[in-house]
DNA sequence: TCAAAAGTGTTCTTGATACACCCATGC
DNA sequence: GCATGGGTGTATCAAGAACACTTTTGA
C-alpha cells in the first residue's frame, strides 16, 4: 500500500526520554531508558525509544504507544518538551520529532524489548553510550525539562512506594537534580507544598531510628494548579 | 507531481503568534497579527499566519518564511512554544503544527497580505474575531509563553525606538502582561538587569517634565545567558 | 499656580540559604 | 555506649511588594 500527496510530507516521530532512579539508597543513580535499534539506520546502536506518529493518533498517545511498543513500559505520565526538525537529522527522510519526557520507578515498569528494539536497558545519564541520530541532544533537552520541573516542586509521585520517608524523597530528588540539598530546608519546603500526609503510626524500621512514613495526597493546590504536579 | 510513501504521513505546519503593542501611550493595546484565509477550509476566516514546512527546511526557518510570505513581516525573533497535533484539528488531512511566538514593533514591520492571506490585520487580544481551526488555543499558548518570558526580564528590545524613557518601557511591559506595575519597583528591577544605558544629555521633551532617555545594551549577563534576552 | 509626568528610598514580607544539636534505635 | 540516620529551629540574606512625597516642566 502506498500513500501519495501533492507535496512532500516529512515524517513525524515522537521520542521519549524516560528517566528513573535506581540503586541502593546510599548510591542512587539517575538513569534513562534506551533501546538498541533493530533496523537501519544506526542498527544496533542505542537510541531513545520512539517512532512514527500514526495518522489518526494524538501526539501524547503516540508517545505512550511507542514507548510501550519498544520497551513494554506503559501507563506513565509524559510531558512534551518540544519539537526538533533539523533537516538532516535522519538519513532516510525528513523526520520531525516531538520530544517527551517522563519519570518512573524502574521496578514498577519492567522493560522488555519489542517493536523496533532488540534490547532495552537503563543507562546512567553520566555514562551513556554513543546515541543514534541527534538523540544525545534530545536527551539533554529532556533532562533539563525534568530538572526544571522537579526543582519547582520536588514531589516525585511515581518513584516511591505508597509510603515513604522524607529522607527517601530527598535522596531521590537529589539524584534527579544532581545536587545535594539541605535536609531541614528540604523537609520544610516539601511539607509546605501540602502534598504529604504522615501515616499515623507508620514508621520505617531500619538499622537505626525509625522514620515517619508519608503518603502523597495529590490535591490541587493553587500554586501548582497552573502546571500540575510534576511526576 | 506526486509524492508517495509506504505509510501515511501527516502534514507539518508552523503557526506564528506575532504580537505587537500599539496605540497612544496612555492607551496601549496588545495586538496579534492575523490573516484572512484565502483558501478553504475556513476561507475568509481569520487565522494565525503559518503554513506547511518545506521538506528541506528547518522549523525556525519555516516559521520565518511563512510569516514573511503571509504578512510581509520579516527579520523577527521567534521562539518555539510547542507542538500541537490533535488528529482532527484540520479537516483536510492530519496536520501537526509547531507554534512559534514573537513580539515586534508593528510600525517597523508593516504587514501586507500575500501568500495564503487576502488580508492582514492586527487585532486586540481582547477582541479577537472567531478563528479558524484551533487557532484560538494556539494563540493562548503563545500569549502565555510571551508573558512568562517578558515577566522574567521586562526588556522589550523590539518594541521601542533606539532611545526611550523608562515610563515608556514600563507602560509597554504593562500592556503585554495585562497588569499594572509599581513604578519604583519596575525602575529598580529593570536597571539592575544591566541592559540599559542612560543617554548623556538625552531627554524626552513633553508637555511636562522631561524624562531621561535610555538605550538597550544587550550584553550577555550571566543571569540571562541561559535563555537569552527575551524579545 | 496648577496639572502632569518624572524621579526617588524605605519598610515589610516572603522565600531561600546556612547552620548544629538532640533523639531513637540496632548492634 | 556508640554508630547511624531521624528529627527539629533560628538567623541571615535577597528579592519582591507596598507605599508618598518632591521635582520639573508647559500651559
Amino acid at each position: 500500500m502506498a500513500f501519495t500527496y501533492e507535496y512532500p510530507h516529512p515524517a513525524v516521530a515522537v521520542d521519549i526520554a524516560l528517566y528513573t532512579v535506581t540503586g541502593e539508597l546510599q548510591n542512587l543513580r539517575l538513569q534513562v531508558l534506551l533501546i538498541a535499534r533493530k533496523e537501519k539506520p544506526f542498527r544496533g546502536q542505542w537510541a531513545l525509544p520512539g517512532g512514527f506518529v500514526r495518522i489518526h493518533e494524538d501526539l501524547p498517545n503516540a508517545a505512550l504507544r511507542e514507548l510501550a511498543e519498544d520497551t513494554g513500559v506503559r501507563d506513565v505520565y509524559l510531558e512534551q518538551v518540544g519539537a526538533v526538525g533539523t533537516p538532516d537529522r535522519d538519513t532516510r527522510e525528513r523526520v520531525i520529532t516531538i520530544v517527551y519526557v517522563g519519570l518512573v520507578a524502574g521496578d514498577k515498569h519492567p522493560a522488555t524489548p519489542a517493536g523496533s528494539a532488540t534490547e532495552v536497558r537503563w543507562f546512567d545519564v553520566n555514562a551513556q553510550p554513543p546515541l543514534a541520530f541527534d538523540h544525545a541532544e534530545l536527551l539533554q533537552m529532556g533532562l533539563a525539562h525534568l530538572r526544571r520541573r522537579v526543582g519547582e516542586a520536588p514531589v516525585c509521585f511515581e518513584l516511591l512506594p505508597e509510603e515513604f520517608t522524607l529522607s527517601e524523597l530527598q535522596t531521590l530528588t537529589e539524584t534527579i537534580l544532581g545536587t545535594r540539598l539541605d535536609r531541614r530546608n528540604f523537609r520544610r519546603k516539601v511539607q509546605e507544598l501540602g502534598f504529604l500526609r504522615p501515616v499515623r503510626g507508620g514508621r520505617r524500621e531500619g538499622k537505626h531510628r525509625p522514620a515517619q512514613l508519608y503518603r502523597f495526597v495529590p490535591r490541587a493546590y493553587p500554586k501548582h494548579a497552573e502546571r500540575g504536579v510534576p511526576f
